[in-house]
DNA sequence: CTAATATATGAGGGTTTCCTCATCTTTGGT
DNA sequence: ACCAAAGATGAGGAAACCCTCATATATTAG
């Protein structure tokens, strides 16, 4: 994997006026639409801009390079849904593990759900570079939290939480991930959004 | 999605002689080599030409466009494992709900773990054309098999087999999946091996 | 209003990649 | 030993792509 050193991944410059700000956002949604459209393969500098209705220029104004862009746009879908997975954990703070379980499962069921195609193109990308990495941050700083968690639960006590919490995110993050992937019928997920709490409850309830 | 025409995508012609197989077979396993040492992005024809120690024209003796050959692979990596799926099912029929669960997991495991960077590879290429749709009918497959298994267990008797079943399907498919593709350390396999099994079994033993 | 700064443009150089085709070599049957 | 069919070759045409840079326009501060 020829993965770019750290720096040469970083943004040209920041957005100073309303104006660039603007652009900035027209050429993201561009590289999603054209990721949508054309798939990975198409994904050429000429044709997002294009897309964004700015010039080619414009675009390495910002980003050194077409991997600069696209990493920083996997960085930022990445740390959307951390965030919204952090917000979700306080809520379930204190509760039973049970709950803990299916909760923490409905809720990355509802970070991933509504921009699921989003993700996907974006997904496409990761082996595009080095990806995994930041992905598998991800699924750290997730264990992390569940960790936490099941330890704050009032009503269990487990032999080894670390392990518990990562066999629980990666069962809700594997699943999920699938299901979107290559089989993301409304019925599947529906399927889905009631079975995969009842499986997270259940290996929860065995593993104390 | 630019999928082309599934007619494009078939090999050119199939060897006949014991040279071309050789040759084929060099093709594929440079195809692989490239991509891990190199990534997608640097995967070109003249790559694999060069490391098969065979000229360019060779390639295109066999397959119609570089499109084709990496549809092939994967798709034969597909079969593979799908292969190894059934003649693991028909051991375990008759079992147990529970032992059914706990060995298709590890059967599972034991398809993907050996030649998992092969795998990761060229599932990196799913995205660049329609491969989703491939996995996607493993899926199907798989859940179908499973299915079947879960409906001869004589221990018990489910309201929706085939929910259950695929349910099974995506979080064993799923979670092996993010662990190899994202955290494939000897340590955390080591902690899905041993705690997958026990998620699933303790999965089915509440779905009934 | 003016100067300084921020932003936008897009033709084109240099490179890479795909794939063809005319030509040559090897193989297997007779 | 001979030949038709199978297999292999690789220079090069055509197209696609990335990114730069000299230039032009918009914005803001003073």
């Amino acid at each position: 994997m020829n993965r770019p050193g750290p720096t040469l991944l970083k943004p040209r410059k920041a957005p100073q006026q309303a104006r660039s700000t603007a652009t900035l956002e027209a050429i993201h949604t561009a590289t999603i639409q054209v990721l949508l459209a054309e798939g990975v393969g198409r994904l050429t500098t000429a044709r997002v801009a294009e897309r964004a209705g700015v010039s080619i220029g414009t675009m390495y104004q910002y980003y050194p390079h077409k991997q600069a862009l696209l990493f920083a746009m996997v960085e930022q879908q990445l740390e959307t849904v951390v965030g919204f997975m952090l917000a979700a954990a306080q809520q379930l703070r204190g509760q039973d593990s049970g709950a803990v379980a299916e909760g923490l499962a409905l809720a990355w069921l509802d970070a991933k759900t509504p921009e699921s195609e989003a993700f996907r193109t974006l997904y496409g990308l990761v082996a595009e570079f080095d990806l995994e990495a930041g992905m598998g941050r991800v699924l750290e700083q997730m264990t992390e939290v569940f960790s936490g968690l099941l330890a704050a639960a009032p009503d269990a006590h487990f032999d080894d939480c670390d392990e518990v919490a990562f066999m629980l995110a990666v069962l809700i993050g594997g699943s999920v991930r699938i299901v979107l992937d290559v089989a993301a019928s409304p019925d599947n997920l529906a399927r889905l959004r009631k079975e995969l709490p009842r499986a997270c409850r259940a290996y929860i309830a065995t593993a104390q």
